[in-house]
DNA sequence: CACATTAACTAACATTTGTCAAGTGGTTTT
DNA sequence: AAAACCACTTGACAAATGTTAGTTAATGTG
C-alpha cells in the first residue's frame, strides 16, 4: 500500500531511501468498511488519510438537521477535515468511507516528525496544500458560474469512477443541488 | 502605512524588532488610482499586495468573453493570483483596483527571504494560507447551499463597507447571480 | 453643451431548480 | 415470505433565477 502513497510524493519531489523509510515508518495502513465513520464531529481530527482505495466523503448536518456533503474524496488523494486536523481543533464535519476504503493514515505529530526530519515532505506537503487551495477556488468557481448541469457534466467528466461508486444523493448534495433535480438532469442527458 | 499591516502580523504572531525591520525592508509602500490593473492575465503575478486601504478584485474572462468576478479583498487583508504567484507562472486572471488603493506590496524572491529570514513570517504565513483555505472551503459550502439572497445578506452582513464601494454588478458576479437578479433581491429585501 | 457610454433598475417572459407527494425496486428485518 | 425500510425516480406545481429588452440616471468625451 506504501508504493502508491511513494508514487504520488516521488512525481513531486526527489525522494530518497531515507525519506521512504520515514514515510514507512510513519503512515500505518488502514482498513475500514464501508459506512464507517473514521473522523466525528466535535472531536479532534486524529489523522490525515492518504486514500490507496475507496472512497470517502466529509459532510455535516445543517441548520434543518439534513446532511451536507462538502467533499467526496480529495485530490491529491488526501482527505481529512483539513482545517481542525491541522489547528488540533473540534471538528465541525465528519469523514464517512462510502465504501471499503484501504487507506495510510499519520497523525498531527507524527505528521510534525515527518516534515521536520524530511525536506522533501515538507515540500510535499506545501505543495499539497496549494493544489487543496487551487482546487477549492475552483470548485467555488465552479459552483459561482455553472449550471447545475454543467457541473454534473464537469464531475463525471474528470471522476467518471465516482458515478459507479458513491450514492445519487452524496454527488447532488455536493454539487449544490436536491437529488430530485439530478434526478431530472440524469434522465435528460440519456435521452 | 506599515503599522496596519505590523499591527495584523503581531495578533497571530510575537514579532520582535528586528522582524518589524525586516518588513519595512521588503513591503514597499504603492498607490494606485481606481480602475488600475496592477496584476495581468498572462504575465507572472509580480507582488502579493497587503491591503491597507481600499478595494479590489480578482476577475477573468469566462468562454463568453463576459468577465467573472472571483474575489472582492480578500480576508485577512492579502490579495494577488495566489497560486500562480506562488508557482511564478503565468496568472489566468487579473487583481484590479475597483477603488484607490493604498498598498503594500512584495516580490515573490522577497516574500522568500522574509520568511527565511524570520520564523514569526513564516508562520504567518502558513497562517494566512491556512485562514484562505478556510475561507474558500466556506465560499464553496455557502454557493452549494443558500440561496442567492442568502448570499448576499450574508454579504453585507459581514463586509457592509463592500456595499457603499463595489459596483452592484461586481458583487453579483462574485455571489454567482446575475445583475438582474441582484437588483430584484435587494429591492425585495427594502420593500 | 451635446452626445455617447455605462451602471443600475424594471418588467415580461422563459428556463431552471426546489418542493411535495407518490411510486418503484431493491435490501434488510423479523 | 411479509413487512419495513431506503435510494432513487417521477410528475405536478411553486419559486427562484436567467434572458431579453427597454428606461433612467450618472458619467465621461467630443
Amino acid at each position: 500500500m506504501l508504493e502508491k502513497l511513494l508514487t504520488i510524493v516521488a512525481q513531486k519531489v526527489a525522494l530518497t531511501d531515507a525519506d521512504a523509510q520515514l514515510c514507512q515508518a510513519y503512515f500505518e495502513p488502514v482498513l475500514f468498511p464501508k459506512n464507517r465513520i473514521i473522523e466525528e464531529e466535535g472531536k479532534i481530527p486524529q489523522y490525515l488519510y492518504f486514500v490507496v482505495s475507496g472512497f470517502l466523503r466529509l459532510f455535516h448536518f445543517n441548520n434543518n438537521g439534513d446532511e451536507v456533503t462538502t467533499h467526496i474524496n480529495c485530490p491529491p488523494g488526501f482527505i481529512t477535515s483539513y482545517f481542525h486536523f491541522m489547528n488540533q481543533t473540534k471538528a465541525d464535519d465528519n469523514v464517512e468511507c462510502i465504501t471499503e476504503c484501504a487507506l495510510l493514515r499519520i497523525s498531527k505529530p507524527n505528521l510534525d516528525h515527518l516534515t521536520q526530519a524530511s525536506q522533501a515532505f515538507k515540500d510535499f506537503s506545501i505543495w499539497v496544500f496549494h493544489e487543496s487551495l487551487a482546487y477549492n477556488e475552483n470548485r467555488a468557481k465552479e459552483l459561482a458560474t455553472l449550471t447545475a448541469e454543467q457541473r454534473y457534466s464537469k464531475l463525471i467528466e474528470n471522476y467518471p469512477a465516482i458515478l459507479h461508486h458513491v450514492p445519487i444523493q452524496y454527488i447532488a448534495s455536493f454539487l449544490g443541488m436536491k437529488p430530485e433535480s439530478l434526478s431530472r438532469i440524469r434522465r435528460k442527458m440519456i435521452n
